[in-house]
DNA sequence: CCCGTCGTTATTTTT
DNA sequence: TAACGACGGG
């Protein structure tokens, strides 16, 4: 029997008012208690379901036993989630509170919940949120089995490396950042300092001691790291059963989306929660697509979704290969790539949209000429009405963004980079969170050793030392400071008093209305705490020095913070939520309705979609990286698929012959991923090297290209409907290879306007060739400066413009 | 304490 | 190449 079965009516979750009826005929002992009846579905409800189609329809009104649900690209999962925790409200009588849903990315917590809500109102009682905010509720509420603070801070990667370089002071910064991801990585597969199976994932045998070191330092300031959100409340779920059984009542239901991401730690997370293992009844559903896994570097585990079959028993699989999103042609290329790996579930996509424009590869010579390319085409659309918003450009590292910024900066195209620098990440920004993180949690060694002395006070890292060891053992850093302070030297004196002063002008401040029902605003308190500790008048200098707006991001944070009440729990929960929460982007750009062109790595790409987007640096090396092999390759294979098929409409391939990498220029081959495509499935434009055609055989490539040999020079001649004819190439300033001998002359001559990194816009009032037989043209700037420079080894810094 | 210069080092990174 | 951290001089 499911232990549910025993629990008294008002311990039961469930408002089930027909308590056990129900369940229909097949799988009995399976059937969860929740299944009360067959209630009449309400006529919204009916609607909802009505737009489904069949197996969206099954995974929602699915029941009994576990469910995983291989959702391709595309193909409504999302939706399949909401209505069906909907479904369960609304149908089926569950308990909202009962239901608990995670994602990995606080923006899809958010999309989920909003969207189930938009269904079912009372979908608000539901736990829709990230894996890591779910950790964060649970060792708050099991604070004392969990051996934390209740009022912990969670410790970033940041503070990660400077804990270990404090608890083992003779690491570098290197070996200590190395320390650090390695202890990230153990904790992402569960294992603890004493764990046998740390030496998989390094192999210097001192890291147990360093982790042993670093967890016994963090132990002390009673904060967790991310890792610890998920780890701990699996180890408090297997040595405590009081919390188990608990959480197990608490939770009927729950589902995993993104499951393809999850690590061992967040599998042993839902085992644990589940009660899998103790038939506890509870109602599992995971969605994900094994085929777009790619973050198995950072501990995610395809075998979650390859072997839950396996860990749960009677596990239903439904498929849903219907994309709604790409055309046919895209979804071909797609599949095309991704079945050249082994070891996937398999699935096929149909396009439901039909077919569409053919997707094309081009070839070009160098990044310079990819990203001018990139800027044409999207010039050029943007005349006739395509937005900026439509195009993604995808790349695989981030430095690659660099050729494309600064070509879009010069034609003034608008262009956001995501995931570049983060709010949360900026040091005015950690400053402030600091001291709201201290004044929650005084024993944060991390985060008073950031603002003791900031702005300078005089107590430098030796006074930081001796206050730090007085508190050993657990004690308050104020206190100690309190204590340690009249011992110092004169200035470190006068500094750690001014310190304590600021920190219990604060701690009052909070603590004051704590128990009475305050109206005040955490704003007001992030306001207090910008102003006393000194921060804003030193970040405000700073500004002026660096031109950046510190001082206004810190007020942005405060903004922030309006809707949280001006308590101790409010400003936990703030800064959970900042913490938690790294797509908080504010200031900078104001509004969200600018039209700008989405710069974008491939892995940041997840969960998006565009209209038209264009894949980088498709070549050997680049992507995929190094000679990857085996599963990494295949890994690699999945990126190409992820950001294969975000693409709506139109999907172009760019690959260069030559690329600047760590100052050096190397000839590039193209990425083996093209010749996986398919014949016949890409219209090729540019030189295809020798090397791409002579691998696709002679049995017939299949591939619409060009031939190199032609006098054509390789560009294609029928493509008149897109913008790639090869007449436009003058026309941009960009180099037609069939014009001149040298193209830089006709690109560089005499009278073109130029504009240059440094001295700005001029024209070229003169050329010729230097002794060496060098091309070197003579510039007029607007400046009046004049300067001559060789355009073959200046392409970058001088650029033509049009008139 | 700030700033310049030198040397080092270059994936991907939901939380 | 370029960006960032470490170090030493003013």
């Amino acid at each position: 029997m499911p232990e549910s079965e025993q629990l008294t009516p008002e311990s039961n979750p469930f408002s089930s008012d027909t308590g056990s009826a129900a369940a229909s005929a097949e799988s009995l002992d399976a059937m969860p208690d929740w299944v009360t009846d067959d209630a009449p579905l309400s006529p919204s409800m009916e609607e909802y379901l009505s737009v489904l189609n069949p197996e969206q329809k099954q995974a929602v009104m699915h029941e009994g036993s576990a469910l995983l649900i291989l959702a391709g690209a595309g193909s409504g999962k999302t939706r399949v989630i909401t209505t069906k925790i909907a479904y369960l409200i609304a149908a089926k009588h569950v308990n909202p509170s009962s239901i608990l849903a995670v994602t990995f990315t606080k923006k899809a917590a958010n999309e989920m919940h909003e969207r189930a809500v938009a269904l079912e109102p009372r979908a608000e009682h539901a736990q829709i949120r990230t894996f890591h905010s779910f950790g964060a509720w649970f060792l708050r509420v099991n604070a004392e089995a969990a051996g934390v603070d209740p009022n912990f801070t969670v410790y970033d990667d940041d503070d990660m490396i400077t804990l270990i370089t404090k608890a083992k002071p003779q690491l570098t910064r290197a070996q200590a950042t190395h320390c650090a991801h390695k202890i990230a990585l153990a904790k992402d597969y569960c294992m603890t300092p004493a764990d046998p199976k740390l030496g998989e994932l390094e192999s210097d045998p001192e890291f147990p001691e360093i982790y042993r070191a670093y967890e016994a330092r963090l132990h002390e300031t009673g904060n967790v790291d991310f890792g610890d959100l998920i780890m701990k409340p699996v180890l408090v779920l297997k040595n405590n059963a009081d919390v188990r059984h608990h959480m197990h009542m608490r939770f009927r239901v729950i589902m995993v989306d993104e499951y393809q991401d999850s690590n061992v730690a967040q599998f042993l997370l839902l085992q644990a929660l589940s009660g899998v293992e103790e038939n506890a009844g509870t109602y599992v559903c995971v969605v994900g697509d094994d085929d777009q896994s790619i973050y198995k570097f950072r501990g995610a585990e395809v075998q979650n979704i390859l072997t839950f079959k396996e860990k749960f028993p009677g596990t239903t699989l439904i498929r849903l290969e219907r994309n709604y999103r790409s055309t046919a042609e895209i979804l071909l290329i797609a599949d095309n790539v991704v079945k050249n790996n082994e070891g996937r579930l398999g699935k096929t996509l149909t396009a439901e949209r039909g077919s569409g424009k053919q997707p094309k590869l081009i070839f070009l010579p160098n990044q310079d000429e990819e990203a001018q390319f990139c800027a044409d085409l999207i010039q050029k659309t943007h005349k006739t009405g395509t937005p900026y918003n439509d195009w993604a450009i995808l790349y695989r590292t981030n430095a690659q963004s660099l050729t494309f910024e600064t070509e879009f900066l010069h034609r003034k195209i608008p262009y956001t980079v995501v995931g570049s620098l983060k709010f949360y990440e900026r040091e005015e920004i950690k400053d402030v969170l600091a001291f709201l993180a201290l004044a929650a949690n005084n024993r944060d060694e991390i985060a008073f050793r950031r603002v003791v002395n900031k702005p300078a006070r005089g107590v430098g890292e030796t006074s930081q030392d001796k206050i730090i060891s007085a508190a050993a053992g657990g004690k308050s850093l104020v206190d100690a400071s309190r204590e340690v302070g009249p011992n110092l030297a004169k200035k470190a004196r006068e500094g750690v008093a001014h310190f304590v002063e600021l920190m219990e002008e604060f701690t009052s401040f909070i603590g004051a209305d704590s128990s009475e029902k305050s109206t005040k605003k955490l704003s007001s308190f992030i306001e207090l705490v910008n102003e006393k500790s000194g921060l804003v008048e030193y970040h405000t200098a700073q500004d002026e020095i660096a031109g950046t707006q510190r001082a206004a991001n810190m007020q942005e944070l405060a903004n922030s913070a309006v809707l949280y009440p001006c308590t101790i729990a409010g400003l936990l929960d703030f800064l959970d939520h900042i913490e938690l929460d790294k797509t908080l982007e504010l200031t900078d750009e104001e509004s969200g309705t600018t039209d700008s062109v989405t710069l974008i790595t491939l892995h940041n790409t997840k969960g998006l979609e565009f209209p038209r987007v264009i894949i980088t640096g498709m070549e050997m090396g680049i992507f995929p990286r190094q000679d990857k092999t085996g599963a990494e390759l295949e890994e690699e294979r999945r990126l190409f698929y992820v950001g294969i098929t975000r693409a709506r409409d139109e999907l172009y391939l760019t690959s260069c012959a030559m690329r600047r990498m760590y100052g050096r220029t190397d000839y590039m081959e193209p990425s083996p991923f093209l010749l996986e495509t398919g014949r016949g499935t890409l219209k090729v434009l540019g030189h295809a090297p020798s090397s791409f055609r002579m691998n696709s055989s002679d049995d017939g490539d299949g591939f619409e290209d060009s031939d190199s040999e032609q006098s054509s020079g390789g560009y294609e001649a029928g493509s008149r409907d897109d913008g790639f004819k090869g007449g436009d190439y003058g026309k941009n300033g960009l180099s037609d290879p069939r014009a001149a001998k040298n193209p830089l002359e006709a690109k560089f001559c005499k009278g073109a306007r130029v504009y240059h990194d440094d001295y700005g816009y001029g024209q070229i009032i003169k050329t010729d060739m230097s002794g060496e037989g060098e091309y070197v043209v003579t510039v007029q700037f607007e400046s009046g400066e004049k300067k001559k420079f060789m355009p073959e080894y200046q392409a970058k810094s001088l650029m033509v413009v049009k008139e």
